[in-house]
This record gives C-alpha cells, sequence and structure tokens, in this order.
DNA sequence: CTGCGGTGATAAACTGGTTAACGCTCGGCG
DNA sequence: CGCCGAGCGTTAACCAGTTTATCACCGCAG
C-alpha cells in the first residue's frame, strides 16, 4: 500500500492522460465501477472483487480500505456482469402464456407461484413472471434473465417450449402432458372431472351446463393438456348414466376464466333449454361468478341450482354457500415443480426427467343439492 | 462471401492450433456461443450479431445464411450478456419486505402487482419478485436482474431504499411517506381508517377492536407509513366521541395478515372484556377470517358483531354477509407506480420526482350494522 | 487516372465484472 | 542456509455479447 498504491494510482492517469477519452456518457451519469474503485484504492480490480466475494482472501485492512472507498463511492457491483460471470441470476422464471395482469387476477395462479415461491425462499432467488412479449412467448424466454423456469399452460409442441430445449435451458412442465425427456407435474384432471361430473350425477341431475374458460373450438377432441383430460372425466362419467357430452341435456359454455366470466355464463345459461340444474365450473372463480349472478337473480343455490368448482382456492370455503369443489394441491404442485427444477439446476450430469402426478379430492360443501323433484 | 469467407474460416481455426486450449467445460455441456456461429458461417461476431438486431446492416443474403446457420446449432444470443451492454434488463422489479409464498397468498398484493403487471404489459417487461435475501432486502437488491423497481413496505431510511438510491436506480415508493426527492404514490390512509372508525361510531358502537397486521409495539407513536396515518385516522374519529385510542373499551389485536390471523384475532377478541360489538381490520382477508371463525362459533355478523374490513379486494363483495369494507383504488395504485417508473427510466434528465396521493371510499354492505340496544 | 461516396463487412474496443495462475515476501523447519 | 508453504496481492484471460471506427470494394463523376 505504499509504492503500489502509487504506481497503481499513476498507470490509469496516464492511461488517460495519454490519448482516449470515449466516454459517451455524461459525467453526471457517469456509474462508477469495480474500476474506479481499484483506482481510489489503489489495488487490483481484483482485489476489489475479492473484498466484495471472498472475505478472508485479502488482509482485513485491504479489505476494510477497499469497503470503504466503495462505500464512499457509492459502488455496487454490477449485478448483470457478475451473471454473465458466474451463469447465475439467482432468478427462477414463470412462464405463463397470459399477460401479468390476467394471470395475477387469478387467485389460482396466486397460489400457484405462491408455491414455486416457497422454493425461492428456500434457495434465496427472486420469482420473475414471464408473460408474452409483443404476442410471443418464444420471444420472451429470449430475453428473460433467469436461471431457468417453470412453463405453465403450454404443450411440448409449443414454440417456446421448443426454444427452452434447444437451448438447453433447464425447465420443468406444469399441467401439460410432456415427453419422458421433459420434467412435469400435473395433477389427475382426469379424476377431478369425473369425480365433479359424477357428484352431480349421483344428485340426480341430468340436465348439466358445463362452464370452461378456453375458447371453446366445438370439438372437444382438439382440446390439449389439463381441458383434454378434464373431458375424458366428464366424458366417463356421463358414460356411466349412458350420457355422453353430445346430449341435448348436456351444455357446454365458454367464458373467461374469472368472477366477470362466471356471472356472463349464468347470463348464457338462462337462454338455455332444456334449463340445467347443474352447473360444473372448470374453474372456482367461474364457479364465484356464477353463484353472485345467481343470487342477483334470485335463483338459490344450491335449491334451484348446485353449482361445483374446480381448484379448491382458499375464498371458496369462504363463501356462502361454500363452494363444492375438486381440490387439487396447487400450491404443492407449484412446490414441487420448483423442487424438481432446483435439482435440474444442481445435477452436473442431466439426469432422468421425472414425471409427478398429483392426486385430487372432491370436497363437498353447500353449493350442491339433490336435485329437485 | 467467397475469399473472405475462406479467411475468416481460416484464422480461427489457425488461432485455435496455434496453442492455448483452455476450455473448462466438457465438450457435452458446451453451449453455443456467437463465435460458435461466426465461425461456422465465415463471418465475424459483428455480422452474427447485426444479423439479429439490426436487420438492414447487412445484406439479405448474409442475414439470411447467418441465422441458417444459428438455428442449425441451437444459437440464440445469451440474454444476460446483451443486458450488460444495453444496459436493459426488460425487467421491472417489485421489492417486498417479505417473502414470496406470504406475498402472493395475499391478494391485496395479488391486485396490487396486476396493476403493475398492466404497465409490463404496455411496456414489454417482465415482472421480478424480489423478496429478501437470506433476511436480508439490501443484498437482494444488490441481485437483482431488473432496471429498476417499485418499493412496498419500506420506509425511505430502509437501507435497501438507501441502497437504490446511492445507486441511482430508479425506483417509486408505494405507500410510504417518501421524501421531496424520491418518487411516491400512496392512498389517503389517514381518512381512510378515519371512515372505517366513523362508520362503526356512527352506527353507535363503542366497544370496539381495532385487529392490525403489524408486530404493535405498544406504542402506537413509533408505527410509519400506512400504518402510522391509519391509526392516526382512528384516533381523529375516535376524538370526535371523546375517546381515544387508550379508552378502555377500545383493544388492539395484533394478528398475522391472513385469513389466519383473522381467526385467531377473533378468539383473542372473545377474551376481551368489555366484549367488543364491531371490529374494524386493517385488511379484508382479516375480516374474512373474523367472519369465518364468527360463523363457526355461532355469533352472527353483522347483529352480534359488526364487523369492517380494509382494501376491497374482489373477494369481499362475494362474501356473505358481503364485506362492509374500505376500498383503496389497489390495481390503479400499481399502475400509477409503474408509470411513473417508466417515465423516469425514458427521462434523460432526472426530473422533478411526484407524489401521488389517491383516495378511498368506504364501501357500506352487509357486514355491519347499528349497535344492539 | 484520380477522387469520392455508398455498401457490406470487419477488427478491436468496450460493457463490468470473476477467476486461474502466478509472484513476492516471510516464517518455520530440516 | 536452503526449501517449502502460507498469506496476500497482481496480471491477464475470460464471460458473451454490442458498438465504434475503419476498410475494401465498386461504380461513377471530374
Amino acid at each position: 500500500m505504499t509504492k503500489r498504491s502509487l504506481a497503481a494510482e499513476e498507470s490509469p492517469d496516464h492511461a488517460n492522460g495519454s490519448g482516449h477519452r470515449k466516454r459517451r456518457q455524461p459525467a453526471h451519469s457517469h456509474k462508477v465501477t469495480i474500476g474506479d474503485i481499484a483506482r481510489h484504492a489503489g489495488v487490483s480490480k481484483t482485489a476489489v472483487s475479492f473484498a466484495f466475494n471472498r472475505p478472508g482472501r485479502l488482509s482485513a485492512e485491504t479489505t476494510r480500505h477497499i469497503l470503504n472507498v466503495a462505500r464512499e463511492l457509492g459502488y455496487t457491483p454490477n449485478p448483470v456482469a457478475r451473471s454473465l460471470n458466474t451463469r447465475r441470476t439467482h432468478a427462477l422464471g414463470v412462464i405463463v402464456p397470459q399477460d401479468i395482469p390476467t394471470v395475477l387476477s387469478n387467485p389460482f395462479f396466486a397460489e400457484l407461484m405462491s408455491g414455486i415461491g416457497e422454493v425461492c425462499k428456500v434457495e434465496g432467488m427472486s420469482l420473475v413472471i414471464v408473460p408474452p412479449m409483443r404476442g410471443s412467448l418464444e420471444e420472451a424466454t429470449y430475453a428473460a434473465l433467469v436461471d431457468g423456469c417453470v412453463v405453465t399452460g403450454l404443450s411440448a409442441e409449443d414454440k417456446a417450449v421448443r426454444a427452452l430445449r434447444m437451448r438447453r435451458i433447464p425447465f420443468v412442465m406444469l399441467d401439460a402432458d410432456a415427453p419422458d425427456d421433459i420434467a412435469s407435474v400435473q395433477v389427475d384432471d382426469y379424476r377431478g372431472a369425473y369425480l365433479a361430473m359424477k357428484h352431480v350425477l349421483d344428485l340426480g341431475h341430468r340436465r348439466i351446463a358445463i362452464a370452461t374458460f378456453e375458447p371453446f373450438t366445438g370439438r372437444v377432441e382438439d382440446y390439449t393438456g389439463t381441458l383434454r383430460h378434464r373431458f375424458s372425466g366428464y366424458r366417463a362419467a356421463l358414460a356411466e348414466v349412458g350420457m355422453s357430452l353430445c346430449s341435448p341435456r348436456i351444455h357446454i359454455i365458454e367464458c373467461s376464466c374469472d368472477v366477470a366470466g362466471g356471472k356472463r355464463a349464468f347470463q348464457l345459461l338462462t337462454t338455455l333449454r332444456p334449463q340445467p340444474t347443474a352447473v360444473v365450473a372448470l374453474s372456482d372463480v367461474i364457479a364465484f361468478g356464477l353463484i353472485e349472478a345467481a343470487h342477483c337473480a334470485g335463483v338459490c343455490v344450491p335449491e334451484d341450482l348446485s353449482v361445483v368448482g374446480f381448484d379448491d382456492i382458499e375464498a371458496s370455503h369462504l363463501l356462502r354457500p361454500a363452494l363444492t369443489t375438486v381440490r387439487q394441491p396447487t400450491r404443492e404442485k407449484g412446490r414441487r415443480a420448483a423442487e424438481m427444477f432446483i435439482q435440474m439446476l444442481r445435477a452436473e450430469e442431466p439426469a432422468q426427467p421425472q414425471h409427478v402426478m398429483l392426486p385430487v379430492e372432491l370436497i363437498v360443501r353447500e353449493s350442491s343439492a339433490r336435485a329437485a323433484r
């Protein structure tokens, strides 16, 4: 810290004086870099780096000195530059096929992310919500600053998924039928739907509406993933009483996946003939909308109309009537997926991807009752 | 693309042959870089970069060729390296003082982030939830890969806030009394609390509990930010009827800010003497828990107990009894903060930071009624 | 024949850090 | 006295891109 400090102090001055001053940024906005600290402290960049990341590698005095200089100049290592070297961002991405307001308005998604967040908490990571960018999820994955991700609501053939795969970014698929070489976590949607439908059938209902949340193409056969399994479940339950999705007493109502969508579904429902006596919704929030609209219209749930949801979000048991629904372990689903991702991240060798199927459970509460008559 | 392509192809080969092969990574995990593409395509790194970012800067043929090679080799620009240069991450951070599961379990926060997400959507950004890292929010801000952030639930004196300030990272404070030089958005918590308390007082209640969600130090004077304003509001309303927070008929119950906390608050409430006839909660989810627990205990809301919430989250109007609460424009609050942040990001010169105060509104529904007798 | 402007591509510097490898000094030990 | 290792610091390469300045080449006007 005597001769060397002088030398170190001189060399940059010399470099500066000797010609190029190509700083483009005006002085006022010049962010202070590791080099500035090194210069002011009279040490090498390495020393500064060590002072921040490798306590003990330097003498206590030097470390203290460097840290002091850094504090005085308001220096902090640039996290992006750091990530470039370490190849770690300490961030877990969640790829969602819709925009953020839509996703976060949905309590189901919030719970799912909360589950993923449990792992972030343990691992000291932040959570990045990655929505489509200029309409393209693929493009969004190109720009995401993450160590890997959990992919929701996409099929394995999706371009974004293929892109992740090609780049060998570790990721886990949620609620999708993944090929063997892609890790996945899903719930038993088939059984959940089966249970829901069987429940209303057991209660004697035969005029039933299904409130679903994705653009219904008219061809149930075209569905993939979650929706496909659920409709298979409905079909199976209906078959047991000699009915099918095409029966004239079965109606399929398409609506947006939120409370407003449920309300709209109720309006549509009132126009149907024969009038359904039960609705099976593909989501609790849709069921909420149905119940609310029914309440406003003077239709009693469950006396005049039985309503069954799907998900069992927290609010479902607080409602009056409390919602009969299919519980899926939403938080655990998120947690498991994130845990699998962490495993992949740690693994030296690419291990055999796991596939997890979580059970569901019918929760009978107050919104469903025996059919009148 | 004739002689030069040859020359370009040779030079790296030569460089490789001439000595150092210090690739540390085993071949199998070697990620393909811009250099690999340049070599295979027989062009310079610059050309590859231009092919991706500067259409038109290269001849159409060259661009096509490079892009083809890139596709074949499964190449995609490293977003971290790119961010280092461009100094843009296309990510907006939300600094939260609690861990992610806690935050996302709270519908109020979900709505807030949904509002912030509206801006992300418009700007094509992703949203990063930045929780404390190893207990330290300050440390978390050092590692966050974001262009700037919205800070929630912190006071201006917090170390994390000071860190952001020192590093000249653009950020906006939410729900905090910010100094002039820090942009902020808040709601009129004072008035909200005043209205809530006045409401129950007007209904004739005099034995009142306040269910609050932060470690109650016993000294209301020590609160900062939101909590301080709200308690000022309560105090003002009480003063109008000659009471104060210290009156023997006013009880302050501390609980966690979730449904379970509300339930626990109800248990505590039943032990109080004199028994309160009304509860003013600092959050709707706490009110939910209160109502649920009351229901289970056979206590009728609002006949036996009036409950007033705060926030007006979506579920509040779906509950039976529908919740009387103070509506704050949660989504708008998030959106405004994010918009201000975007402005700061765009601004060449640091402009005068704005301070926005949003209004609140009392929404009287079914959970509050005139005091018995 | 020379000068000049426009294309299309490149070399080299730059973004802001981390890290492998090495050098120097000094104390302990054979 | 010479060797060895530990402690402390440095140099230079490296991470994977972007950007500036430059240059070769071509056609064309002077």
